[in-house]
DNA sequence: CGCAGTATGAGACCTAAGTCCAATAGCGTT
DNA sequence: AACGCTATTGGACTTAGGTCTCATACTGCG
C-alpha cells in the first residue's frame, strides 16, 4: 500500500495564458497540476502511477483534443478526460462524450464548473485504479496456474463436482483433488464462494457443463 | 418465452412535419414506429415490454427533451434515449449525454446517422432487458425465502462452513442444513458457485465474517 | 545426466455437506 | 381447536471434499 496521494491534474493547452490560468485554479483546489502545451508533450511524459485526469482543449495545433482522446484510450490508459473549448460544436461534444469524456466545457465557463468536473474526473480514476489493482492482483496469482490447474479452475468455479471434472478431463478423480488444493493456495481462496468471485472477476471462461 | 420482437421506436416532436418524416425513416428501417407530439402524450402511454427507444425532440412547448429524459430516467424505465434538435447549444448537449442519452443529432442530420443511433439504442435496451429479466427471476426466487433463510444464504455465499454459520446464528449446525437445502431448493441452484453468482446478482449482502 | 516442475495417482483418514425420517414448538389463520 | 408455515433439532447414513504421505513418469534445462 502506497500512502494516499493528492491527486494529479494534467492540463494540455497550447495557449500559455490559458495554461496559467488553468493550473492556478486547479492547484487552488489543492490538486497536483502539471501543464504540457501539446499533446506530443504529454505523450511523452511518463504515465502517472496515481490517481489522475485530464484537461484537454479540444483544438490544437497538430494533434488535437479528440485524437489524443483516442490514442489515450487505445494507450489502454483509460484516463479521465474533461475537455474545455473556446468554439463550441454540438458534434464534437457528442462525439467526446460518447467517446467517454467526463464533462465538456466551452469558454467563458466557471471555475467552480470546471473544478467539479475534475473532482468527478479524479473520483472516477481512484475508483477505476483501485478496481484494476485488484483485478490485476487477481490476474497475477491465475498466472501461476499451470494449464492443468487452469482447466480444473475454470471446472470447479462452473459448480461440477470432482468425479464430474476428473471424467470430463479423464483423470482421476484423486489427481482433480490435487490440483483443486493447488487452485485454491494459489489463487489464495479460503471456500468455493470466493474462488468463483475470482473467477468472475478475471472473467475466467466458464465453459458450462 | 416471447417470440423476438421488432423493436418499437417512439418519436416524440411537436413539429408534425417532422414527426411524419422521421416516421417514414424509421419504419422504412423495419422498426415498429409509434409518434407523440408531446412529452405527456408520450408519458401517458402504457409502457412498452419488448425492446424500444426513444427519439426525442430536445425543445418542445411545455415539458423538453431535457425534462422528459429525467422523467424517464426517474420512472425507472432507462428507455435509451437519442436526441435531435434544431438548435444544436453544446451545453445543453453535454447534459444530455452525461445523463445517459445514446446520441444528440442536430438538424440537418443524414438519416442513416439518425438509424445509426436508432440501432445502437435499441440494442443496449435489448441487453437491458435482458439482464432485468434475469435479475427479476432470481429476486422473484429469492422473495420466497424466509427470513432466516435469507439469513443462512448470505452467510453461505461468503463461504463459511455450516459449522461456522450455525454458531453465528446460535443455532444447531443440523439446522443450518436444513436452512441451506431450502435455499438451493427456493434459489434453484445446482451449487454453491451458483449460488454466489446468483447472490452476486442481486446483491445480497455480504457481510464478511 | 540429474534436477525441478508438472501431472498423475494410491491409500488412509478426517471433515463437511447432503439426505432420509421423525419430532417438537411457536404463531397466525380459519 | 385444527391447520399450515417456520424454525428447530436428533439420528443415521451417504457422498463429497480436503489432507498427508508416497510414488511414478514425463519434460525441459543446464
Amino acid at each position: 500500500m502506497t500512502r494516499a496521494t493528492v491527486p494529479l491534474v494534467f492540463i494540455v493547452d497550447d495557449d500559455p495564458s490559458v495554461r496559467k490560468s488553468l493550473v492556478r485554479l486547479i492547484r487552488s483546489a489543492g490538486y497536483e497540476v502539471e501543464a504540457f502545451a501539446s499533446a506530443e508533450d504529454f505523450l511523452s511524459r511518463e504515465p502517472s502511477i496515481g490517481p489522475c485526469c485530464v484537461v484537454l482543449d479540444v483544438r490544437m495545433p497538430g494533434v488535437t483534443g479528440l485524437d489524443l482522446q483516442k490514442t489515450l484510450k487505445s494507450a489502454l490508459h483509460g484516463i479521465p478526460i474533461v475537455f474545455i473549448t473556446g468554439y463550441g460544436d454540438v458534434s464534437m461534444s457528442v462525439s467526446a462524450m460518447k467517446a467517454g469524456a467526463i464533462d465538456f466545457l466551452t469558454k467563458p465557463f466557471e471555475g467552480k464548473d470546471l473544478l467539479s468536473a475534475v473532482q468527478r474526473a479524479v473520483a472516477i480514476d481512484t475508483r477505476d485504479l483501485g478496481a484494476e489493482a485488484r483485478t490485476g492482483e487477481v490476474q497475477k496469482r491465475a498466472k501461476l496456474l499451470t494449464p492443468r490447474q487452469r482447466q480444473v479452475f475454470a471446472l470447479v468455479v462452473t459448480g461440477m463436482l470432482n468425479k464430474q471434472i476428473a471424467s470430463e478431463l479423464r483423470i482421476a478423480e484423486k489427481t482433480v483433488k490435487v490440483h483443486r488444493a493447488q487452485v485454491m493456495e494459489k489463487m489464495r481462496a479460503g471456500s468455493v464462494a470466493e474462488l468463483v468471485r475470482l473467477a468472475d472477476e478475471i472473467g475466467v471462461i466458464v465453459t458450462q457443463a
